[in-house]
Formats: C-alpha cells, sequence, structure tokens
DNA sequence: CTTGAAGCTATAGTTGCTAGAGACATTAGG
DNA sequence: CCTAATGTCTCTAGCAACTATAGCTTCAAG
C-alpha cells in the first residue's frame, strides 16, 4: 500500500493532482488509513498511469474518463475507444498544421527585423497589421490546451 | 466612432471579449457616449487589432501587454520586443516538437489495433503502459495554453 | 520525545475567455 | 410617435486542468 506522496513519485502526478483526480471522480475514492491517509494499491497505480499516460498524450480528462471506463469493460467492441484515439489524433493534426503556420510567421518576425527603434521594429509593425503576413495563419476554432 | 459591437465586427473580436480587455486594462477605458455606450476611435482600432492579431499568433495576453507598452515608446530600442518574439518562437518551437511525437505515437496506436475487443485493443493497451511507445513524448515542462 | 516532513480539508487563484440574468439604449418599421 | 427588436450595460459565475495557500493532524526518524 502506498501513500499518496509515494504513488505521486511513483507514476509522475503531483499530489494535489491525485486529490483533484479524485474529486473530480476519475480515481475512486482511496482506502484510508487509521490516521485518515488515502492508501492505494496496485490497481490505483495502473489506473494513475493510464491517466498520466493518456494526459500526455494529450487527452482531455473527459475522454480520459471515457477510456477508462471502456477498459473496464473488456468485452466490448473497441470501435469506441479507437473512435476516440482517432479523433485525437485529428485533434493533434489540427494543432500541429497551425503551429507549422506560426511558426514561419514568427521566423519571418524576427529575421526581418534588423534591430534599432521601435518606431522601426518589423516585429511590431507586423504585429499591427496582418496583412504582412504571407499565411493566413489566424485562429479558426478554439482548440483545448495542450 | 464605432460601438462596441461595431469595433468587434471589424477586428473579429468578440464583445465580451473587448469588455474584458478593458477590465484587465489591455484596452484603455473607452469613452462613453450621453446613453453610457462605449464608443471607440481609430486609435482604439489599431489596438484591438494589434491584441487579436497576437493572440493569433500565440502571445500571451502578458507578452501583448509588454509588447504594447513598447509599441507606446518609438524612439526605444527594439531589442525587447524582439526578444519576446524570439522566445514565442522558441516557444512555438517546442510545442511543435512535442506534437509531432504526440501524432506519431498516436498514429501508431490506432494503425495497430486491428479492432475487436476492449481486451486485445492496442489503443486501450498502449495507454495504459508508455513502454510500449516508440518515443519518448512525457510532458516536459508546462506550456501555456495556445 | 521532539521535530520536521508529509498528509488532511477547504478555499481561492491561474489563463483567456464565454454565458447568463436583468436592466437600459438605440434604431427601424408602421 | 410608438412599439418591437436589437444592442449594450453591469455583474456574476463557469470552463479546463490544475496549482497554491492556510491551518490543521499524523507519521517517521533520531
Ligand atoms: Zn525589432
Ligand atoms: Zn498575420
Ligand atoms: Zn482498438
Ligand atoms: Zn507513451
Amino acid at each position: 500500500m502506498l501513500t499518496i506522496g509515494k504513488l505521486g513519485d511513483a507514476a509522475g502526478v503531483k499530489v494535489p493532482t491525485i486529490r483533484y483526480y479524485e474529486q473530480i471522480g476519475l480515481l475512486p475514492e482511496a482506502e484510508r488509513s487509521s490516521g485518515n491517509q488515502r492508501l492505494y494499491g496496485r490497481k490505483a497505480m495502473e489506473r494513475l498511469a493510464f491517466i498520466r499516460h493518456a494526459r500526455d498524450l494529450g487527452f482531455t480528462l473527459e475522454a480520459i474518463r471515457d477510456l477508462l471506463s471502456l477498459s473496464d469493460r473488456p468485452d466490448q467492441s473497441c470501435a469506441a475507444a479507437d473512435a476516440i484515439a482517432r479523433a485525437q489524433l485529428v485533434e493533434v493534426e489540427r494543432r500541429l498544421a497551425r503551429l507549422t503556420a506560426l511558426k514561419a510567421e514568427l521566423e519571418r518576425m524576427v529575421v526581418q527585423c534588423a534591430g534599432g527603434k521601435i518606431a522601426d521594429c518589423r516585429v511590431i509593425e507586423v504585429l499591427g497589421d496582418h496583412s504582412l503576413c504571407a499565411t493566413d495563419h489566424r485562429h479558426p476554432e478554439t482548440e483545448p490546451t495542450p
């Protein structure tokens, strides 16, 4: 049985984050010691590692909640799980495309500025006028945080 | 003089967002009509377009605050502005590198899954075990929202 | 037995907005 | 000129996914 600190170290998750996951129902309520401290076994450890890994791959907590409840039903078809992963892939590709355009635009800006006074700064100038941009990089839809 | 709605349409920014920018001091307090409605002139319009464009390029509001106050001092050196832009470029490159790894990993997952039961789903399996991943894609530091 | 680290709860803050309620202002049509 | 439909006003609360703080209790080492 691990304390919350040990579990956090083992899974690479901060202690308050574990408590947060419990609070929102992503982790079940932990067993408690006689002194009211949380105790975790192998199952909780695996579940937390799953969450951490999925977070690292950019899945939202909502998606992870669905993936976890799917993984609790091993006999069912995995079509839903695969669909969640494919949607995440599409989302990542979308972000990648946007960031690639941003990178190009930022590079243009910093390369074109010769340094000098703000009045002549290409960075400031371009920021004030999108028509100086080479690509259309504007925010299409909202994108969740990485 | 534009009302807040016209300004929003012109700059591609939603009305509550403009009020929010004013509230946090990114836009100055607007003039008011006799009926207490906000009125904007060309200067406010340009400032808002600047903000919008910088947001589209992924700058944080903090960075934009600094860029705006720099652009208000045209005689000063633009070194600070260039540094902010370069830092943003570095940040974008970091995110790009991470997303590229994520994309590869997600593609592997969805390609390897043959479909079938959850018990055999490669997606669920890989999510539970990072050692099945080909790349090290783990979250390095915290990254601000895009 | 004492001290310091680790745990507990509860609340509030972060970023960049967005949504809602309920009241006032403006504008277009009849 | 009146009404109805929009637009705008303030204020509050909510979103994701944590993170930080305060003020306590419990535990483990020396
Ligand atoms: Zn410059
Ligand atoms: Zn642009
Ligand atoms: Zn599958
Ligand atoms: Zn992995």
